[in-house]
DNA sequence: TCCAATACTTAGGACTACAGCA
DNA sequence: TGCTGTAGTCCTAAGTATTGGA
């Protein structure tokens, strides 16, 4: 196993002749042999029993089993045996490897890293560059200046013309001056930026006509930081870090309205970091002159640094990237509590039309909130604290001015819409057609209830999680989106594709699939900045095609009746050539055209959030082996990473 | 039971490198 | 070879869910 896997990495090493960088990569992720082969192993295991739900305990029963069984046997057998069999137990390694999966909450045995990669400390501006109050030139001091270039650098986005933006970075900035400057700049309308703004924009055109001497210079930089500070050792596994960069100090934006908009955002210290790693690791070392606020050593986390971020006062951490196990093996189980749900959402479907007609309130509310989550995809929706953040909603937290009741809308019975801001202030809209009880308990819900009332003022999320606990082990709201986004790629592909349609119609297929999940789930995008002249673009380049085609077409004609005529091999040849070169272009006319259609389809629809973090993978891996799609057309590199163990694992009969 | 703190997943937009084209 | 559009990557905000203590 472990060769078939040493030649599926150098097949890639020969196909990335990019870039040493991927090749590093690679090669590092190949010499820990644990990497690799303990996601194998699991895979394996998945492939033998896939209607299991705890495969990870089921595991470690039959590698004990097997274990304990070898060793009777080599008890029996006499020492020379030993030696022969020793190759096999070998095999094994890997099998105990995942044999420590911790109880209690433990995540980790070992963790090892090099603490976080700071922010680049400020560079004063030279001295031509400017900042005028009032007309008048002014010299600032330099935290001053450093919040000031902040503003500077925003300028053209709109969000510095609102209201609340000036509002909340003026009284930061001010915080940051020194007594002097305090009492001379009380207008931030009177402020002259200009100067910066262009220097800025100045230096961003410097760096993008650097020499290639200069940028590869940068980027081996970079390399040798991410070498350095990307990666960690996690019980014998070297794992690559997310986010090892400690985010850099500037003006917050919020998403959508919110109320803390152009605060300042604090350089974070040393003095502010919580380094966690194992007692017996090399401890990260603080930058000269500088003290950690504290290392501590609780494995029942799996973040490795931590900070307490100003603007909420929340805590901000580093963790590991996608392809590490432990972020890998979360996934896992996700997709396996989504699928646990498809055995039972049946009931659980018919106990909430049950509850529906029930005499309490508390009970239909949660009834009818539990069908919207199911049937629309609705997240959770926590409480949140008013006046500290935009205000959206989700399912729970639904208030009556965002829906409206109609008996009748367009042909239909009981129509209910949903106008309301969800989560980053993302619009959700959408008429739905609802049975007639269900309508019936919205009117009863709405009764004397002001707009900004709750729609459910008897339901929350705990208490609507903690009865889905009660329903199915393990089972919260969110699960519901999961499975039913799943569930829906797989039967949209299972209608949309036929293994006679060539690659590109079966990727067009898999992205509508895809799109039917991405809009179920309302993941929206702003239309690209270039989408009306790229669509342009394409369509002069269909055309374009399209008269290709034409003469092409002419041509074989009248090489066909050229070859009537002549009735000579090199006259039939040239029919053969011309019928090909028509092939060819109504090929690259038809690529073009899938080209346009999957574009406008995509306009204000965001697939990757579905695809990254809905879609059991395995549905999309055993769609590429049984329809012969490379897994490349639907995954890139990174994606492959992320979902090694679901590549490795899917035969092409895989069912979510 | 409520609330705050904590840990972790999910999310869209900005930036950038590079593929593909003329 | 130079230009341009876009896919991929980075960034960090904004959710969900759990926990523990009052």
């Amino acid at each position: 196993d472990s060769h078939k896997h040493k030649d599926k990495y150098k097949d890639k090493e020969h196909k990335h002749k990019d870039h040493k960088k991927d090749k590093e990569r690679e090669k590092s992720k190949y010499s820990n042999r644990y990497d690799v082969t303990v996601i194998h192993a699991y895979g394996r295991h998945i492939g033998a029993d896939s209607s299991s739900s705890d495969l990870f305990g089921d595991m470690v029963q039959i590698t004990n089993a097997l274990v304990l069984a070898l060793c009777t046997a080599v008890l029996v057998a006499c020492v020379g045996m030993l030696v022969y069999i020793l190759p096999s137990l070998c095999f094994f390694i890997p099998f105990r490897w995942e044999e420590e999966r911790y109880t209690d909450g433990v995540k980790w045995k070992f963790l090892e890293h090099k603490g976080p990669v700071f922010a680049p400390p400020y560079e004063p501006l030279p001295s031509n560059v400017k900042f005028y109050y009032d007309g008048k030139y002014m010299k600032l001091s330099p935290g001053a200046e450093e919040v000031a270039t902040f503003f500077a650098k925003m300028l053209d986005h709109e969000y510095t013309t609102k209201d609340v933006f000036r509002k909340n970075f003026f009284k930061d900035w001010r915080k940051e001056m020194t007594s002097e400057e305090k009492s001379k700049l009380t207008d931030l309308n009177k402020c002259d930026f200009s100067e910066m703004s262009e220097y800025f924009k100045a230096q961003s055109e410097a760096r993008k006509a650097m020499t290639k001497e200069e940028k590869l210079k940068i980027k081996m930089e970079n390399e040798r930081i991410l070498q350095e500070y990307g990666f960690c050792v996690m019980d014998n596994h070297k794992e690559r870090i997310a986010n090892f960069r400690i985010e850099p100090p500037g003006l917050f934006r919020g998403r959508g309205d919110h109320p803390k908009m152009g605060m300042l955002k604090r350089r974070i210290r040393p003095e502010d970091i919580i380094i966690n790693c194992s007692k017996d690791s090399k401890h990260p070392k603080p930058p000269p002159g500088t003290k950690w606020k504290e290392v501590r050593h609780d494995n029942k986390v799996t973040w490795l640094v931590s900070w307490t971020e100003n603007i909420q006062g929340s805590i901000k951490y580093i963790m590991l990237n996608p392809s590490s196990r432990i972020k890998g093996e979360k996934d896992w189980q996700k997709y396996e509590m989504a699928r646990r749900l498809k055995k039972c959402v049946d009931r659980i479907r018919a106990q909430y039309r049950e509850d529906w007609k029930s005499k309490e309130m508390r009970i239909r509310q949660r009834a009818v909130a539990l069908y919207f989550i199911d049937k629309l995809a609705l997240r959770a929706g926590n409480e949140k604290e008013e006046g500290e953040t935009a205000d959206t909603v989700g399912c729970c937290s639904l208030r009556v001015e965002h829906l409206t009741l109609h008996q009748e809308m367009d042909g239909q019975e009981y129509v209910v819409e949903f106008d309301f801001l969800g989560k980053d202030s993302i619009r959700y809209y959408n008429k739905v057609p609802v049975e007639k009880r269900v309508f019936k308990n919205l009117q009863l819900f709405m009764e004397d209830k002001e707009p900004e009332d709750d729609l459910f003022d008897r339901l929350n999320t705990s208490i609507l999680n903690k009865h889905l606990q009660e329903l199915m082990d393990g089972l919260t709201a969110k699960v519901f989106r999961t499975y039913n986004a799943s569930i829906t790629l797989q039967q949209q592909l299972n209608e949309l594709t036929t293994s006679e349609d060539n690659v590109p119609a079966k990727i067009l297929s898999y992205n509508r699939a895809n799109r039917a999940v991405a809009i179920l789930c309302n993941h929206q995008r702003a239309p690209p900045k270039t989408f009306e002249k790229s669509m342009q673009n394409l369509q002069t380049k269909i055309d374009a095609k399209k008269e290709q085609l034409a003469d092409a077409k002419r041509e074989l004609k009248s090489a066909k009746a050229d070859a009537k005529v002549r009735r000579d091999e090199k006259s039939k040849k040239a029919v053969e050539s011309k019928k090909k070169a028509v092939q060819r272009i109504e090929e690259q006319l038809m690529k073009l055209e899938v080209q346009a259609t999957d574009r406008e389809e995509n306009k204000q629809i965001a697939l990757g959030t579905s695809k990254l973090n809905y879609l059991d993978p395995r549905i999309s891996v055993a769609w590429c082996k049984k329809l012969g799609v490379p897994i490349e057309k639907i995954y890139n590199k990174t994606q492959r990473e992320k979902f090694a163990w679901a590549i490795d694992m899917a035969e092409k009969d895989y069912e979510f």
